[in-house]
DNA sequence: TCATAACTGCGATCAATGTTCGCTATTACT
DNA sequence: AGTAATAGCGAACATTGATCGCAGTTATGA
């Protein structure tokens, strides 16, 4: 049921023809569009970036936004490059490629937990604006001293955003945004212990069993670096003392 | 934006209030509406689950629907539990918990490939259905025999679908479902091309160039295997031979 | 200089969709 | 028999993404 244009070509906002000479001088642009987007979802969430609310939000009518942009989805390709433009990737590669990883990681982590919305819109809807290009950039460039095949680089990358992700997600899930999150767990605490008394379940019962834990959520950001540490290490070839792994690129073409 | 209704509690249809014995009998029930717009997303996608299609599919009327179901969220988690139903739990702990894990998560990657359309729906988006809570409880339980901590435990259960998650995002975006697959693949190609002749992106360029590698992505899955079997044993704490990790299980309480 | 082409902003409007209201019919409880 | 609670649903509403065509604006070229 997708719209399917007889334009044929140029349906991404990234292969847009630039504007030609004649004409008025456009009032706005798409920078601008993806700024008050992401105003709007930062202060009342995702379902609140309306073609009218960022309209008006610019000052314009809601035909007008279509002059900037084909369609809704463009509108969140360039909220969701905005926010990859957020990340500061100025260091250059310091031998470990762990290390630079994981601090990647924490900027993505960081983008994620100030721009919630990030979760709602599908990942790699389309093509890469040049944001995630030079986010793609860093990460091959941290990568170019290991000697994994182009193929598994570019899977490292998927699964790398994947995980962060994953992460974020589940932190999402957990504090449940807003005023109700007393009521939201209090409704999931009774729901599972409802659950668990049902009889079945009795490894759920017993992971709920039992006073809570006292690490409390706070302590996250360590469990996050362990893992993706771990992870990371377990993915990527050792640099020395070569353990043989897969993936590795053949040493001639 | 979000609709704040009234009546407080009983917002998820795992929480509805059971039926009371007055008034007709339903014609109808959730399973059948999960069934009908699981049919209807498997072949036209999720934009074609419509609430008066699936009326429609089910043979009643629009209004009718909302006797099952209060929001089309509801809709969309039934139809996530009923795909989590697809999995076969039935073999016990069989000691290595590597080994069971890697069994489900080839089961999952099944189920996303053959519903798509679990992409589009943000994971965990209410609360665990039934089918998701056999799910957990069989993780659960292959995890028993590890000395994870009940923390760990959850968050390895959220990583763990995280990341088969990423894996099924990852193959979505590269076969770019149905007839235009040839157009898409030719659009990024000469998009990414053209990115990387503008001199930035060396490492883009880099990874672009280049004969394509001979490892065709139908050698996916063995893929899948190696860096999820590297991940878990990463994320599990080894059972013998313990080099001394975190995420442990305090000895006593 | 002026006609033409190409573009911008936008009012008006359409179609699709999620959802609600109230009515009628049906079934069980008292 | 009367009442309470439910099911099915026709009709309608509000919101939203998107389109069409017109008027105003700017550069180009004869």
């Amino acid at each position: 049921m997708t719209k399917e244009s007889t334009t044929g070509a140029s349906r991404s906002i990234w292969t847009r023809p630039a504007r030609s000479a004649r004409g008025p001088v456009p009032e706005h642009s798409a920078a601008e569009i993806a700024r008050a987007a992401i105003r709007l979802a930062d202060s009342h969430g995702l379902s609140a970036v309306t073609m009218r609310a960022v309209a008006a939000a610019i000052g314009a009518a809601p035909a007008s936004l279509y002059r900037y942009v084909n369609t809704r989805s463009d509108v969140l390709e360039l909220m969701a490059d905005q926010a990859a433009g957020e990340y500061t990737l100025d260091e250059p590669n310091t031998g470990e490629p762990v290390t630079g990883l994981l601090a990647l990681a924490h900027q993505v982590l960081a983008v994620y937990r100030r721009h919630p919305w990030l979760l709602e819109i599908p990942p790699a809807a389309g093509l890469p604006g040049p944001n995630a290009l030079a986010y793609m950039e860093h990460m091959l460039a941290t990568l170019s001293g290991t000697d994994l095949s182009r193929h598994a680089k570019l899977e490292l990358i998927g699964l790398f955003g994947g995980m962060i992700r994953a992460f974020a997600q589940m932190e999402a899930d957990q504090q449940r945004a807003g005023q109700d999150a007393a009521q939201w767990q209090e409704l999931v605490a009774s729901y599972l212990i409802e659950v668990a008394a049902g009889g079945q379940h009795p490894h759920l019962a017993a992971v709920l069993a039992g006073p809570p834990e006292d690490d409390d959520a706070l302590a996250q950001e360590p469990i996050f670096d362990r893992a993706l540490t771990r992870i990371l290490a377990a993915l990527l070839p050792a640099q020395e003392s070569g353990t043989p792994q897969d993936g590795r690129q053949p040493p001639a073409g």
